[in-house]
DNA sequence: GAATAAAAACCGACTGGTCGGTTTGTTTTT
DNA sequence: AAAAACAAACCGACCAGTCGGTTTTTATTC
């Protein structure tokens, strides 16, 4: 069929996170997406109506693969859950590094940018709603003590990406899956009926 | 003495304050700094030798600003301290608008800048011992339960960035003031002694 | 299944414009 | 008058996006 296509989008795709991450959006010029990606500036634009929309390309894929581990976690139990959760920290902050960046641009371009914007903030409430969703799961299912879910939720995940956050500023400055696996634990202990 | 000299570079300064908020470090030029500052370029380039030796000069300003604060603080009881903190909520949160997205290009620049990211990161370790020893003090002076302050220090830290990032990517998503101000009770109930 | 037509994918030189920084010259301060 | 501060024209590099033309793939006809 297509499959040449198929092909030139994909290194199109795998370029941009390379060099988005590493250089920044700003920076990584279409040229330079190019060459790495070894096609022509016509193939380019012959996939993507401008750079923005690679941009967001990469958006949806990227909040595809995070819909897609909800959906597999959607038959567990809360606490469940969080140890699958907890058991991917050393997968996380290992591709940290590389990837965060990235996901701060993302949000840098979402508070200025309205398409982005729009992009980003739907996916953000379904995330923010399963989650707290969970969370009052594990209080009727008698696991959490009464907790108030919204709150709950906002506190965890403000948690998880300020400690990305601190891992991105100072990557050798603590053992960060170390410290993840204990707020996470501190956090759990709290919720946990005794 | 000096005079007009001062003036212009504080003209500069807050130029760029207003500019790289808004725009982003990139997207806003020189030549747009100088129109909204009143000034040539070359009055610019007499000041500051690059664009980004102005964004050095910024980081450095903001960083005073925090050690000023710190130090209006040094003699305060721990928990007195965290009131402090949460009093300050409401201003944090009505400038965090206009702010944040400066403090996230700081971020994302100094993951990328050898040279911002020496500039940021002494003053990052120097908060963070100032915090944990605060954790440490109210530890010792008894009204602390037994905590790891290394570890109690980066929670507390990171769920503040965290809810300041929700704050940006979703102003209106939540109440953020009012969320921060009861993340916090939870966070020193947990902390404090019963 | 070979020939042909149509469509999709791709190429790369080119354009209009922007940007960071420099240079040269003028005004102001001391 | 010397030095510091500022103005304005200027420079070369770069960059997102375009466009006319070419190659490859797919569909159609015989």
């Amino acid at each position: 069929m297509q499959q040449r296509s198929e092909e030139t989008r994909s290194k199109i795709l795998s370029s941009a996170i390379k060099l988005f991450s590493t250089h920044g959006y700003n920076a990584a010029s279409v040229d330079d997406l190019c060459r790495d990606a070894g096609i022509s500036k016509g193939a380019f634009y012959h996939h993507f109506k401008t750079k923005q929309d690679l941009f967001l390309a990469l958006l949806d894929g990227w909040l595809q693969t995070i819909d897609n581990a909800i959906e597999a976690s959607k038959e567990l139990t809360a606490p469940e859950t969080f140890m699958r959760i907890t058991e991917a920290f050393p997968y996380i902050f290992e591709t940290a590094g590389e990837g965060l960046p990235m996901f701060l641009e993302f949000w840098l371009q979402a508070s200025r940018d309205e398409k982005i914007w729009q992009a980003s903030i739907k996916p953000y409430h379904r995330y923010h709603k399963h989650f707290t969703a969970l969370i009052k799961k594990g209080v009727d299912e008698g696991s959490f003590v009464e907790v108030d879910p919204e709150l709950t939720s906002r506190m965890i995940v403000s948690t998880a990406m300020g400690l990305l956050l601190q891992s991105l500023m100072d990557p050798k400055g603590a053992k960060w899956e170390k410290v993840a696996r204990e707020s996470t634990a501190m956090l759990i202990d709290n919720l946990l009926k005794k």
